[in-house]
DNA sequence: ATTTTGCACTCTCGGGTGTAGAGTGCTAAA
DNA sequence: TTTAGCACTCTACACCCGAGAGTGCAAAAT
């Protein structure tokens, strides 16, 4: 793996040195000084010596000092080689893989599947666990039916790339028969199913209005309906493309304890705007993307970490999982935890066709 | 209106200055003194007068001071007594009500009605906004649908009270055609449209059970079916039976500003479960219900007040909706907005129908 | 040449102290 | 019944101080 900051030209020694000092900052949060990290390396070191070192990797900007007396911590450069070169994945704990195999594994509808898998991800890692579905800009129709219901309304199904359902209600002018619905249904699927969603619309709307006198009675009534069914976006999922869960793990982590921080990363999590091009970043770089505080390029985030694994069925990305987490997180914990969670997401989104 | 607080032997000036009291602390959160309630009241007292005043309401329970040398405030039992029998609901700004209407006049289906009516709650208020969907139990059964779906899928759709639409995904033995789906449709919407969804299940899973082996090919293949389609519960709703939104602006509030009550306060929200309870308390008692602080009995809510009005169609109730925020709260405000918007949803449902 | 020791220095954190201000309750006077 | 006066209490805030942790540098040790 080619990483972007560089460690050949740092000794072996300075290196393992500022593993520990990394560790050590993950598990209690607190600058780590000489003294400490003497101790900690068991490299029969002198704090006086590791203060030199300490002082080179502070040149080199992998490390910083809060104020004078305090020890050192990790600057975002730092987390970034400590993830990309130093850091060792621990193998999952079996519970653990069979819990997410358990969560993932029963066959239940797709949205529910979603749901289930981010839920997971918070519950394991004890973070904010986040989905992103499958971006539905390539949407084939598969099928559609109307089915009546009281008053002038018109309940319409929609069936899209076989796995996604939409519900859509549409107010008629008159009250159609069932058998009419049906027909009407029978006529539009030989007509469309199979077909890109923006292609129905665009038909519908352009080049059927014109014929629409010429035709027979079904046809314009055909022709009606649809322009009401897709014109409109569907309502249901609306911009529910991401699902979150546990953000309130994030109110236990110290780094985040300010209110007003707090307020802002959940307003973000709200809007799911700015998460969403977030992780439409990491869809596109091959395998798991880590981006680390600032990295990621939103102020909000400053102190967070995202870990994120596209899923795939058939070799195909459908999507982005991952977690949110404070920058100080158990990378070596979280990383395959993701890592395992994508792939059997994706397992599980196979089997089902 | 009777109150559970008695207000009838405290004199004229006890009240007026309680009131002021209690204004002015919802003004700006701090106990208020003597002296400072003297200036407010205009009613040339001098501050050692108020004092022996404020002393009597302290003795009735109405206010108490946090310590020695501080003012007072209202004890949840004053805010009772204000709120019942001293609050002067303020007309609602044209443009409010407007606002209302715009938000829940056009016609979308049910599910966005809702969404946006909490969330136009949340918004008005820069409070917690919180709806109840009307509760499911009887739920009728209206028309239930198969589509195929390709592998050995099997889309069902209910539609149920004329107004949900519940879509589920049963994974069948063999593959079943269109024509055979529909035939199965039909049965089954002889058999049960029209009926109570607690007694399909049941008339599913016990009686016909029995008359499995002796019926035809068709009422066999209807019962399988069946038996799939009803025995899970709903998956897309789950308890998707409250919806809130809003929550960050809870955040604002000072009183609120500890993190860890925060974080109790959103798990609560997330789990839904208490949140309900109280609603549906809310639910019986005609018209509007306001829940101070202790009063609603969940220590989380210790310094909350939730504000509540049934909403309903042609004079049946179907739901509640409110607003969740701190104690101390512009209720002259709140209170008229949650009492229009519940009725402006009812209007909104009824000309669905 | 590298590591260690010794030392002076700096900074934060927590506890203690002191004071100003707000507010009270009581008593005696109006 | 209301008010003025007064002693008293409590908080909030500013300030100081010392302990502790950690640093950097220079000189000694390896």
């Amino acid at each position: 793996m080619v990483s972007s900051t560089d460690s050949s030209h740092l000794s072996e020694r300075s290196l393992h040195l500022f593993k520990v000092l990394v560790e050590h900052f993950i598990q209690d949060g607190t600058p780590v000084g000489s003294r400490t990290l003497a101790k900690d390396s068991n490299m029969n070191l002198s704090p006086a010596t590791i203060r030199n070192v300490m002082a080179d990797l502070e040149d080199l900007g992998l490390l910083q000092s809060p104020h004078t007396s305090a020890g050192r911590i990790r600057t975002a450069k730092g987390y970034r080689l400590f993830v990309d070169s130093l850091l060792r994945v621990n193998d999952l704990k079996s519970a653990e893989v069979e819990k997410i195999a358990r969560e993932l594994s029963p066959g239940s509808d797709f949205s529910s599947l979603m749901h289930r898998t981010s839920s997971m991800l918070s519950d394991i890692t004890q973070l904010a666990g986040v989905v992103m579905l499958p971006r539905t800009t390539k949407s084939i129709l598969q099928h559609i039916e109307f089915l009546s219901l009281s008053g002038n309304r018109v309940l319409v199904v929609l069936i899209v790339n076989d796995r996604e359902i939409q519900n859509r209600i549409i107010n008629t002018a008159k009250t159609y028969s069932t058998s009419e619905l049906q027909e009407v249904s029978n006529y539009l699927n030989e007509l469309f199913a199979g077909k890109e969603l923006t292609h129905v619309r665009a038909s519908i709307l352009n080049e059927l209005e014109k014929m629409k006198e010429e035709v027979n009675q079904l046809m314009q009534t055909s022709i009606e309906m649809a322009q009401m069914a897709f014109g409109t976006e569907d309502t249901n999922d609306g911009n529910e493309d991401i699902l979150f869960s546990g953000q309130t793990n994030l109110m236990d982590v110290a780094e985040l304890c300010d209110v007003d921080k707090l307020k802002k990363l959940f307003n973000t999590f709200n809007q799911k705007r700015d998460i969403l091009h977030l992780l439409e970043q990491a869809i596109n770089a091959d395998g798991m993307q880590i981006f680390i505080g600032e990295e990621s390029g939103y102020e909000v985030l400053d102190n967070c970490s995202v870990v994120t694994s596209p899923y795939e069925v058939d070799g195909q990305i459908l999507g982005v999982l991952g977690v949110i987490g404070p920058t100080r997180m158990h990378y070596e914990r979280v990383i395959p935890i993701v890592d395992i969670t994508a792939k059997m997401l994706g397992v599980a989104l196979n089997s089902k066709n």
